[in-house]
DNA sequence: ACGCGTGGTGAGAACGGTTGTCAAAGGTCG
DNA sequence: CGACCTTTGACAACCGTTCTCACCACGCGT
């Protein structure tokens, strides 16, 4: 079984996660905790999220340049996300729909253990007001 | 606007993707061309590919590893796909269901310009079948 | 409290996919 | 044919992420 020591630098990661309500990248992360003081190494941001991703503690999801993004969600179960492509504001949603629509549609077609990738993008409202020139 | 000139190169890119039904990366194609002795740069490639991804003449979808992969749809509106994880199997399917949910759901939440990825992943009925020991 | 073993850390190097650079090659049009 | 202008291709640069490896410190057992 894994050690999962309790280290400085793990508590802080975590603890930045929680005061972000939002989608941020592991290297956005490092900059949060170095402009706090706290002297963290990139390379153990990525390690804590891994982990905390590995443990179901954070949700994951790829940027469209293809970067990570990591986030503390509210419910452990099964959701999706409704993400400003800006400012990285994330409302949880589900859809009780589309989940029977995407097993329907698969075994529809034969296809045996299904998974699926649903993310929503766009601009929020503060977004959209900020940028208008 | 764009010249879009069918040079040689290009040719062979798009002549490949018809050939190929499954989601291949850049470099797999890169690679396929050159072992047919066609002389591609990998940059040309990957030129190439965007450009199409951009007439939307291919669909681009990310791996886990976050590789793109591309692949000649049969057709061009918006559509998802339905992926054997084992053997790459494609089928195209929509769900207009899906759509007006996602632009509702968004809307709802004040969110604009509203894209959303859509994936699904199971295992083929063949797969199924040769893998059952 | 203290020490020890083991997992964790961090600076920087390595990596892998992708994109940029720029001189040379080759369509296109007059 | 010749000028013009896009495309090409080898290679370097990028960028996010992972690896390396010597040093550090958590926390258990005493």
């Amino acid at each position: 079984m894994a050690a999962a020591r309790m280290t400085r630098q793990r508590t802080a990661v975590v603890e930045a996660l929680d005061e972000l309500a939002d989608f941020r990248s592991a290297q956005q992360l490092h900059e949060t905790l170095r402009a706090r003081g706290e002297s963290v190494g990139l390379a153990t941001v990525y390690r804590a999220l891994q982990a905390l991703a590995e443990a179901s503690e954070v949700d994951v999801l790829r940027a469209e340049d293809g970067e990570s993004l990591y986030r503390r969600c509210a419910r452990r179960e099964h959701h999706h996300h409704l993400v400003c492509r800006q400012c990285g504001r994330t409302v949880e949603i589900d859809g009780p729909t589309v989940e029977a629509w995407a097993s329907k549609v698969a075994a529809a077609q034969g296809f045996d253990d299904i998974e699926h990738t649903i993310e929503l993008w766009g601009t929020c409202a503060d977004c959209r007001a900020s940028s208008k020139a």
